[in-house]
DNA sequence: CTGAAAGCGCTAACAC
DNA sequence: GTGTTAGCGCTTTCAG
């Protein structure tokens, strides 16, 4: 062990096989060759060990099996649930998945993006840092993109989300439903469209209610991350006249929330919460809270689907696809 | 926007400038180069939206600036947490990473190093799908490659792993400790490393307990995800004689072994629970758990720091870290 | 310090 | 069906 072998070239098994080069390349990539010398090239490549290198092949066709995946935090289930989804569809068909986390920054992101241009990849699924997040250079170089989960502003690309605004809005009304007066909402960075989309669902419902107070007094936010979510109930909690209620714009900042909580000795359903996403490994979470289910591996899937349709040349104008979100009350005993 | 513009080449930034290609390469690679043409290059690069061709590049080199991160489950927070610290470092020196899920099957995970060797990538950092996964045609290849969280069977690799007999030996004894009587073990697949090492520590913290009946019988082997460490807590808790307290030797087993528990109401400390590895955002699981606490992260970072020093072309001989991994018992006054 | 030129391994015209 | 050949864009001797 240790000596080094570089890889057989398409030559080598050509020479072995006693055929052109281009015929050993045509059976590597199923075109028509006589059974008689694909067999001949088959047994030479496996004599060599040959695999066919994809750099080269790559370099040639300007364009390579492997598509990008760009999130913002590989650390949320959410997102490696979505990736799981992603990567399953991709998988079957052959391509592999770079995974990128953008930790939220732009200029990472921007980093990633430049990569896939600049390695030829197949295509991007991007899951957007932020309003402002860019990706007219790979649509310049006509390589596929699609959104997933947020959608990018006025760019025409495919994409597939969820419907945050009535997933906010249902969650903040089941909290009213459910006997609770003042309804805050921790929402995420304001410059993020889930951020923005999922409180406006909670506006929506809180007007509708007809509060005494100000909503906007009763709106923080924070950035969808666990400690986020502690520091923005802290908050709420400190209030002169604190909420009785809270729905919280993502699962990350319900954990945090909820630690808070639990920390305080006022479990929901003491103070009501309602999480827009599932909270993770959810079995170990108290009960009593409602809760906005996302398919995040479904958003995956389709994201996938969606980007390989138009990687094999599908032209038909931008599609936005928004996927169902259901939403589970606790049970009025729980109450 | 829409019309697709091709990338521009180091011929055309060349010919801009008034300089060989060679000039262009030799900036961008921060090679010496007059300031003078060298502002030149950089001027016209700027105005063509020059990017270097990254495919180009790995394919002279035969070398590129990806390193492949196989693990067997990208929907396990340890993985995730590892992978983050992985990504981080490369980051900073300039690499991406491509995240691979093998899903503990050893045909994914060798499709995945195949295409690691195929696409020149500059190493790879593997959790091993089980024993017999093999890494010998990078090695042949000069790849480096080093082992995390488990390493290989009788392959001289780097590798960085945690203590993982020594861990399961003080988590089963801190159960025996805290007067547990009857400890079960539900460990992972029995050709996984770190699911016999845990397993031995148990059974060796059982043994010498002088416990009167077969440690085996109490041995149940699982797939260290949250379904099987339902099913196998139940098989447990259904025995004629069950066990008073269970060693889980991973954390997603023991978020099921832990949803068992709690719907039959007899959450720890009523039955005993040791779990190898934190739990899954740890605030919203019950107290009264012991838990040993993996650096999940720090082998990430590990692994990827010592990816680089070879790939700097480090040839010292293969080096084993071991990481320290912490254990917290529940306070005595939850019992 | 700089340029010319030869490939890296593969695919895709183009001939036969 | 099959072979020949010309690159894909870049780096790297080798001269100068």
């Amino acid at each position: 062990m240790g000596w080094e072998e570089s890889m057989a070239t398409i030559y080598e098994v050509a020479a072995l096989a006693g055929v052109s080069p281009a015929t050993v390349s045509r059976v590597f990539n199923g075109m028509n060759v006589s059974a008689e010398k694909s067999k001949l090239v088959r047994k030479a490549a496996d004599e060599l060990k040959f695999t066919p290198n994809r750099t080269a092949r790559t370099l040639r066709k300007r364009n390579s099996e492997v598509l990008a995946l760009v999130i913002p935090d590989i650390e949320n289930p959410f997102f490696t649930s979505l990736a799981r989804g992603v990567e399953d569809v991709a998988h079957d068909a052959g391509y592999s998945v770079v995974l990128c986390n953008s930790d939220g920054d732009r200029e990472k992101e921007a980093k990633y993006l430049d990569i896939a241009v600049s390695e030829d990849m197949g295509g991007v699924i991007i899951a957007a840092a932020d309003e402002h997040s860019n990706v007219d250079s790979l649509l310049a170089r006509g390589r596929p993109v699609v959104a997933v989960d947020r959608s990018p502003h006025g760019v025409e690309v495919d994409a597939v989300t969820v419907d945050n605004r009535a997933g906010g809005r249902a969650a903040t009304q089941a909290l009213f439903d459910q006997g609770y007066r003042r309804v805050a909402c921790i929402t995420g960075p304001a410059d993020v469209e889930t951020a923005i989309l999922r409180a406006d669902g909670w506006r929506s419902a809180t007007t509708a209610a007809k509060v005494a107070y100000r909503p906007e007094d009763y709106l923080v936010n924070s950035d969808f991350r666990v400690d986020g979510g502690r520091e923005a109930m802290r908050t709420l909690l400190s209030m002169e006249e604190p909420p009785d209620a809270i729905f919280v714009a993502n699962n990350l900042m319900s954990v945090g929330a909820l630690q808070v909580l639990i920390e305080r000795r006022q479990m929901p359903p003491a103070v009501g919460m309602a999480s827009f996403g599932d909270l993770p490994f959810a079995a170990l979470a108290p009960a009593g809270i409602t809760v906005v289910h996302l398919p995040a591996r479904h958003l995956g899937v389709t994201a996938a689907t969606m980007l390989l349709e138009r990687i094999r040349g599908d032209q038909q104008p931008a599609r936005t696809v928004v996927l169902r979100n259901t939403i589970s009350a606790p049970e009025a005993s729980t109450l």
